[in-house]
DNA sequence: TGCGACTTCTGAAGCGCTTCAGTAAGTTCG
DNA sequence: CGAACTTACTGAAGCGCTTCAGAAGTCGCA
């Protein structure tokens, strides 16, 4: 009644159990009669391998564990995507953990450990410097989407301060003058680089007195309180926002407030999520390449998994995709300004 | 320099193995004092326990799968969600496994399995009934979102054909009457009991002669080959989708073709997704208890931790959402037909 | 005083696998 | 023709933990 071991193969091929093990790891050893045998004895028994006895006993797996941050982040989908693809061709599965919180996202992480996980990549991880560093110590890490200062892991992000000085400039480019920022809030991940980006593209076009910054967070509600925030002096013509969601939370916040999006305030996303790219939604955004940085990802595992040893760091540089959700600056106090040429 | 073992623990407290193993998993046996010995040597040695040594002594393992057969879909994110909140409560953690397709999804049971996980969670899964019911049996397992009949395991969905049922209703009581499906395919799932739904609806209402189906599959270029197909005879007035996504692209190919929604084509999409509710797209949906089914499958795995034998089966009410994609049927021959009323 | 019952602790077995050292044939080759 | 391989296989150790059967020591109570 209880489910078949290598021995009850063993037994059924009238072989050893040893013999079983390799030869259904795929390991030379055993004739092709046996071999033979074998597979069929393991098939009519209905044998599972045990991967807790099997990870004991060779003291590793053949498992990456990924962490995400948010499920609902359709980014991090794509970039699991990207290491599905590369990941599965060399035997590998793949198991994931969301950790919503410190200490969700701690939990995983010990979880992760606690399985010997043969790899591990971390998407947009909050938790301490430290730890990702003791954690890479233990298990082969890549860490995406947060820059760590640490040779335990390898490190990929986008270029993220770049990604806003290309919202910045297209803004420009369009007229634009009174150009805010929707921040993200002071937690570790791009915001910090995206802030600083959008400062420093202001200064460099000589728009460094409007500097505005507002919100901090990347919700549809810190969306709303940026605008209202923003509202309070006067409202910008042109906002760039720390992610898709929150700029699309902009633009449902003006249009209550009786702003509409293009024709009176543009909005610059990032991400380039699916939503953005939904015609209905039409989002100007900042796209990462996503699939591809699932791929790097794994290729890095692979390589840490031959034997590099020493960490390595990419940088992965962004592009603006243009939408519908901005539009040259209409002439301003004038009374009918033209419309966004078509 | 290796990981330190229980053994290492208990050598540095001056007990046995026995005792560390029992007082570190929160067991009594352990006076005050060698409690406090026992932790503190654990934590001054790093110690994290070896899951793949407790599975194999223990014979199960205290992780439930996921399985999730597409993780672009925000409905699994929601149910998640769900059953994160109460799973964790009772010491579980959850580890998730995409599959993406059959033989992925096959070998993301065999890991489950393999893992010996405690439970397992199937959204949506796609392989035949019998896998499903050999899976069920070796693992106390949820299926989500597709109806099978075995008593091998729980089961929770959503009352499918009283979506396309309400999808319809609403339509007519616009006043369309040509109204078309988009269909999800033939494959596992919620998409044939839609199919259902809609033609029974149809029926009720006196249009069985107006039943037109379309399309085929769950992805956008599938919505489009449904709409260019339904042009081929005449357009309709209105659409149900079998889901939101599939909605969208309708959406997109009607306006391609010149026909905008709601004025001229009505919409109902399914699942009520976080794309839906976005204000910029306003899709009139259907919309399940996600966050709840997730609990539910949680409840319903711990009865079966708990004891419980016979399976259950679960169907849950679905309900419309009204947005901006659906309107009253435009008067048709005559010259300017009024716009919907705001 | 004696005895059952509790509390606190230990030792050894064993979960199902991999791995390593070996054995017993057959094959090659100088 | 025997040393040196190679091929096809076996047995036993051991991965790090849980669990089970007890061993001391202590206490309460007849």
């Amino acid at each position: 009644m209880h489910r078949p071991t290598l021995d009850d193969v063993a037994d059924r091929a009238g072989v050893s159990r040893t013999l079983v093990s390799l030869t259904l790891r795929g390991l030379a050893g055993a004739g092709e009669e046996t071999k033979r045998a074998i597979h069929e004895a393991a098939i009519e028994l209905g044998y599972v391998p045990d991967a807790a006895a099997r990870n004991l006993a060779s003291k590793s797996s053949r498992a990456v564990g990924v962490l995400l941050n948010d499920m609902h982040n359709a980014f991090f989908a794509d970039v699991v995507d990207g290491l599905h693809a590369r990941m599965l061709e060399s035997g590998f599965h793949i198991l994931m953990g969301v950790g919503a919180g410190l200490s969700l996202e701690r939990s995983v992480l010990g979880t992760f450990r606690s399985y010997r996980m043969g790899g591990a990549v971390l998407m947009g991880p909050e938790v301490r410097e430290r730890e990702i560093e003791t954690f890479g110590r233990a298990v082969p890490t890549v860490v995406v989407g947060r820059s760590v200062r640490t040779d335990a892991v390898d490190v990929i992000v986008g270029d993220d301060r770049k990604g806003a000085m290309l919202a910045v400039q297209h803004l420009y480019d369009l007229g634009h003058r009174d150009i805010a920022h929707l921040d993200g809030g002071n937690i570790p991940g791009g915001s910090n680089a995206r802030r600083r980006g959008y400062v420093d593209a202001m200064r460099r076009v000589g728009l460094e007195h409007h500097v505005r910054i507002a919100g901090g967070g990347f919700t549809l509600r810190h969306a709303a309180a940026g605008i209202e925030e923003l509202f309070r002096t006067r409202p910008p013509t042109a906002v760039f926002a720390v992610n898709d969601l929150v700029a699309l939370g902009a633009i449902e916040r003006l249009s209550e407030l009786g702003l509409s999006t293009p024709d009176e305030v543009s909005i610059v996303g990032y991400d380039n999520t699916s939503l953005a790219a939904h015609r209905r939604v039409g989002l100007t955004s900042i796209d990462q390449p996503r699939f591809q940085i699932g791929e790097l990802a794994a290729s890095l595992l692979q390589e840490r998994f031959a034997g590099r040893s020493d960490a390595s760091r990419h940088v992965l540089a962004p592009k603006l995709v243009e939408r519908d959700s901005t539009a040259p600056l209409r002439v301003v106090p004038t009374g009918k300004a033209p419309s966004r040429p078509r």
